[in-house]
RNA sequence: GGGCCGGUAGCUCAAUCAGGCAGAGCAGCGGGCUUUUAACCCGAAGGUUGUGGGUUCGAUUCCCACCCGGCCUACCA
């Protein structure tokens, strides 16, 4: 095969045609447009630590070498200014004809977008820009295709998400966001280690998709033709180790859920669950609180943040909310989990909501508590005490049979993690998966199902335990200030093109 | 899934309301300029107006269908 016949078209447009050229040109003088290293020894922010300090048109006496993507050219006459942006900033390459020789046409010869090292003296030139004053250049690799407009960076929404590195070479938000959410996974990951949690990998394709009421993505493993599910949580693995004896774990995993796109919700997410022997919720309160704030320094320098135009103070203790007292006290109506469910149908159809008939009392109050009391949270808020019919893997409540040890925290109106003082009893457990099997025939698609292998774990004896569920992309939408979700997962889902 | 909005040059945007030669800036090309900072100046280029139909003498513009995206909504974390 020729090198021409996989051009893809390339030559057929004028814009990059004239860079094929340019690649073509540079070989025939027997020079090489994608060499195979290069060797930097400085970077466009520690120069600017290093030598910031300059005074205009002083020279520093201390030679570089960089290396980045050429972002901007200006030539003036026997000059040339570049920008070079590398991972850490930008730094200007200056380009004198009378230094350079034959060479200074190949420099104003490059195209923004191009990747380009060079080495010279760190200087600052009488305008009292920081630039490298270049005496020699070496082209990286060449770019066949244009850059996005260097003012107005990429706006079109899908090419941001379609097509990523576009959007992280020009908008230094992408950047950003990028940077936010390595840090706020570093951060969460050393908050946990260092209460002593172990990290740990589970199964990401299971037989049984468990752990949450979520619709599964399904797959088949042909070898040992089966079905198989993608995981929609990591619950019940986990709580397998702790059975197993590892008493603080946890694991960030990503997790599918084979439901609605929108700017929540992504098909799939990243979740942090972890599981704690001899805790119970309100040890879990006092972790989450003590992670959020941690993470929130780390990231943001600050537990007081703005979301979307709003205070959102992450530092702890947040308020704690009765859930029935919280549903009861948006609807004035006096919620009571023991009412006959007739009753309680009634009064959530009196305001409104769309009531299925199958549903027992703690349901229609979960309905209740989403629609008039979720979106009306802000600030971050410890919702506790969930129905326990809506809660089949959470503890009964210690003095309540209705109610289930189980807490959220909302902020900007939605769930951003979910914790319980899990359910070890594997009598209780065995009849809420049964419970949970009648939801289903009466038409709940989402409801929990049986898993056998689980109840024979907790079998073998499970210490009391506390669990807890973060979402990871929702917080760092939080942490940087982001109404979409698609804004802080690199390669979001979308429709395939074409 | 339903509703609303959008898709025009490589990129950022005009023109669409009320049908009449589809324009600009950046990028690219040629030329000039020894301190630029979205450099500037001169010149010449660059278009299947998302796709396919329809109405019309004439469609980027009006109508229909479809594709892709955004927001709202539904499901959910």
């Amino acid at each position: 095969m020729s090198e021409h016949e996989d051009t893809a078209g390339l030559e057929d447009h004028r814009l990059t045609a004239v860079r094929l050229a340019k690649v073509e040109a540079i070989r025939a003088a027997g020079g090489d447009p994608y060499p195979p290293n290069f060797g930097p020894n400085a970077t466009a922010a520690g120069i600017a630590e290093a030598h910031g300090d300059l005074a205009d048109g002083e020279e520093s006496g201390v030679e570089v070498v960089v290396a980045g993507r050429l972002m901007g050219l200006r030539h003036v006459g026997k000059l040339a200014f570049g920008v070079l942006q590398d991972g850490s900033g930008r730094i200007q390459l200056f380009s004198v004809a009378t230094r350079l020789g034959s060479r200074f046409d190949d420099f104003t010869d490059l195209d923004l977008g191009d990747l380009v090292g060079a080495r010279g003296e760190v200087i600052k030139t009488k305008r009292g820009e920081l630039s490298v004053r270049v005496d020699e250049f070496t082209l990286l690799a060449k770019a066949l295709r244009p850059l996005p407009e260097k003012w107005h960076g990429l706006q079109d929404v899908e090419k941001r998400y379609r097509q990523r590195y576009l959007d992280l070479i020009v908008n230094e938000d992408a950047r950003a966001i990028l940077g936010a959410r390595s840090t706020t996974i570093a951060a969460l990951r050393d908050s946990f280690e260092r209460r002593g949690f172990i990290e740990v990998e589970t199964p990401v394709l299971q037989p049984i998709a468990s752990g949450a009421m979520a619709k599964p993505f399904e797959t088949h493993h042909n070898a040992l033709d089966t079905d198989m599910y993608l995981r929609i949580a990591v619950e019940l693995y986990l709580k397998r180790l702790i059975i197993g004896g590892v008493d603080r774990v946890f694991e960030i995993a990503r997790t599918f859920r084979n439901e609605g796109v929108s700017p929540r919700h992504n098909p799939e997410f990243t979740m942090l669950e972890s599981y704690q022997a001899y805790a119970d919720y309100y040890d879990v309160m006092d972790l989450i609180e003590g992670v959020i704030g941690e993470v929130a320094l780390a990231v943001c320098a600050t537990t007081d943040l703005t979301y979307q135009g709003r205070p959102m103070p992450l530092g702890g203790p947040w308020p704690r909310l009765g859930y029935v007292d919280a549903a009861a006290a948006a609807t004035g109506i006096d919620w009571d989990l023991g009412m006959p469910p007739a009753d309680a149908r009634k009064a959530a159809s009196g305001l409104g909501l769309e009531i299925d008939d199958a549903w027992g009392v703690g349901k229609i109050v979960a309905e209740v508590f989403e629609e008039h009391v979720e979106p009306t949270l802000w600030e971050p808020t410890i919702v506790m005490d969930f129905p326990v019919e809506i809660s089949p893997l959470a503890r009964r409540h210690r003095d309540d049979p209705h109610k289930a040890e189980r807490f959220e925290v909302i902020a900007a109106g939605r769930e951003l993690a979910n914790a319980f003082s899990e359910l070890n009893d594997p009598v209780d457990q065995r009849r809420r998966f049964e419970a949970q099997l009648e939801a289903r025939a009466a038409g709940d698609d989402e409801a929990h199902p049986m898993d056998e292998d689980f109840l024979r774990a907790l079998e073998h004896g499970m210490p009391p335990t506390g669990g807890l569920g973060i979402g990871v992309d929702r917080l760092v939408m939080l942490l940087t200030d982001q109404a979409s979700i698609r804004e802080v997962i690199l390669f979001p889902a979308m429709r395939p093109e074409s």
